[in-house]
DNA sequence: CTACTATAGTTTAACGTTAAACGAACAGGA
DNA sequence: TCCTGTTCGTTTAACGTTAAACTATAGTAG
């Protein structure tokens, strides 16, 4: 396989992670309840799953954002009612960020959401097709990150 | 497998895709010539392996982009000289879009910074790795395409 | 204690994008 | 020819984001 060739396949492949990322982002974005956000959700959901009283500054390493992007969705989760932000009390400087009840219900119904979302966009393949592609992505998924200076 | 599992392992593919798809963007965009953008450079990337003369609306379809986004990545390209937008002759409403000689050399500039990318980015794969989990890609973008309403 | 440095969160300007409204030009049927 | 609808490209406001500057607080070495 030539230089050409190979760097053809390459960037076929991201390519089309480009375009499926964009398309299924926007296909959740319009499920999602008007106003809300992929963003918004998914700060959410990660203080549901993995819980809540982060403080900001996590919350952006862990989406990787900046912090003022995420001074924003806060503020509009605090606006909304999802999100209760408190003073750390240990540091001056830092927040904690709390999940409502509000925050709860809206974040399992974008859930239901996204699971009929998810089945739709499984169309024509079975879940094994999704399982088997996933551990390579994940591998390269994790070289990226690393790689990244 | 329950329900669940079968959205977890759909969610999970998702969010890889679009982690890598995020990480790749902005490495190539650190990559190019400062002020270049990805979107400047698919265009210029489009015209020359595709053909140019093409309607900026025709471009807009391909790139999945409006077209006023498509109006201002033209005028940028424009501006910096790398492209010539004309009227169409036969359509006094339509324009056609030429590259430059400066446009083509800044394109295989580009293609050259993103040939050094990808051989960073390959890391510890193969490029069968890549070639094997393309076509499953390939299916899955085809039918988020023709899914979206 | 005093500096110095680092970190938390906010704010600002700039960017690329979208959605929507718009004028201009085309296409088709009455 | 006229009417109706469509398409082309531009413009505007709004959005979410980034990068950078800024304030306030914390940590640490002298």
């Amino acid at each position: 396989m030539t230089k050409h060739q190979e760097e053809a396949v390459l960037s076929a492949f991201f390519t089309e992670i480009g375009i499926i990322s964009q398309l299924s982002f926007k296909a959740f974005e319009q499920v999602l309840p008007h106003g809300f956000t992929v963003s918004q959700f998914s700060v959410l959901n990660n203080l549901s799953r993995l819980g809540d009283g982060k403080s900001p500054s996590v919350l952006a390493n862990a989406f990787q954002v900046t912090k003022g992007a995420m001074t924003n969705t806060l503020a509009k989760l605090e606006a909304s009612g999802l999100v209760e932000v408190r003073a750390d009390a240990t540091d001056r400087r830092g927040k904690q960020v709390f999940l409502t009840p509000a925050g709860i219900k809206a974040r399992t119904v974008a859930l239901k959401s996204r699971a009929r979302l998810l089945e739709e966009l499984l169309g024509p393949f079975t879940t094994t097709d999704f399982a088997n592609a996933t551990p390579f992505l994940a591998k390269l998924r994790a070289h990226l990150d690393a790689a990244r200076d």
